[in-house]
DNA sequence: CAGAGCTCCTGAATGC
DNA sequence: TGCATTCAGGAGCTCT
């Protein structure tokens, strides 16, 4: 499942063969996905992309017609191939550039999206991005790594807020990005149990909370960035296999925090389901 | 409004 | 070995 630093990954992975470069055409296999691929996407030809960018796991391809936007979903990716390169099983879109390039979208469970957000054109023949009003985007909280996402304004935003603190942070109208994996890792490492009410964190635990969370992004991210060059594959994903997890699918091992050389207590890690979502922790050093 | 539950889909894992 | 069943999971949407 592509997590946001994995979205981020592959906007960087693919920036180079798609800036300034022009779109001739879609190639829609599949028009279902998440949602109908808009209609219009099969209709665009020849318009020139502008540059890239990332809200949540959302990736904009910004063009001077609009904005497509794709999210990829829990098996979606993207790749770069050549146009002499036959589509395999699950491949449902290509984007024919100008450059003898292909952004292909891969995604077996079509949990993901290729949306298409046009510009709105003046009497002067100007155009104007929508954007702004895009209907996804609306209600999205800040970015993990934004200053703005700071320990005041966790507290403040978990005030009143009655749901266990792990369906709290990976409540995207608090903060963007932070899936379950990462809900899973940030709570351990903040030594916070996810069934802790969020209206129950204190100031310190907020503090501490943020900064894991943005270690841990921040970190992925970076690991990301050394399989940039690989980029051009049929399949080149990079991501979080490369980190070392702590608990998230780990049911039943040996928590690492409580069985150190010194100290040997046994206690395993544990598995609940919490909002549909499986959670991963250790009963003795994540507190409620 | 807040919170819980539903929903899309298919590959992998598990059960018999 | 093979078929049938179960499960995971992002996040918007619907219902209470």
């Amino acid at each position: 499942m592509p997590e946001l630093p994995e979205v981020e990954t592959a906007m960087r992975g693919i920036q180079p063969y798609l800036q300034d470069a022009v779109i001739e055409k879609f190639i829609i296999r599949t028009p279902k996905l998440r949602w109908d691929i808009p209609e219009r996407l099969s209709q665009l030809q020849n318009i020139k992309i502008e540059k890239l960018s990332r809200r949540a796991k959302y990736l904009i391809i910004h063009t001077e017609q609009g904005e497509i936007i794709i999210h990829l979903g829990m098996s979606g990716s993207l790749s770069i191939v050549k146009l002499t390169d036959l589509p395999q099983k699950h491949d449902h879109v290509d984007m024919q550039l100008n450059n003898g390039y292909v952004l292909r979208f891969n995604d077996p469970r079509r949990f993901g999206a290729y949306l298409w957000v046009g510009k709105t054109i003046l009497e002067d023949g100007s155009a104007v991005s929508n954007l702004a009003d895009f209907h996804l985007f609306q209600k999205l909280g800040f970015e993990p790594l934004d200053e703005n996402f700071n320990a005041e304004y966790l507290f403040k935003k978990s005030r009143n807020r009655n749901i266990p603190v792990k369906s709290f942070i990976m409540d995207n109208s608090v903060v963007v990005g932070v899936g379950n994996i990462y809900a899973n890792e940030s709570l351990f490492l903040a030594q916070l149990h996810p069934l802790k009410l969020a209206k129950n964190l204190t100031r310190n635990q907020c503090k501490i909370l943020v900064t894991v969370i943005k270690q841990e992004i921040q970190r992925a991210i970076q690991q990301g960035g050394t399989t940039l060059k690989d980029f051009i594959q049929p399949d080149g994903k990079p991501g979080y296999f490369a980190q070392e997890l702590q608990v998230y699918g780990k049911k039943d091992q040996l928590c690492p925090r409580c069985n150190t050389e010194i100290e040997k207590c046994g206690t395993k890690i544990q598995s609940l389901v919490i909002n549909q979502r499986n959670s991963y922790f250790c009963e003795r050093c994540q507190r409620k």
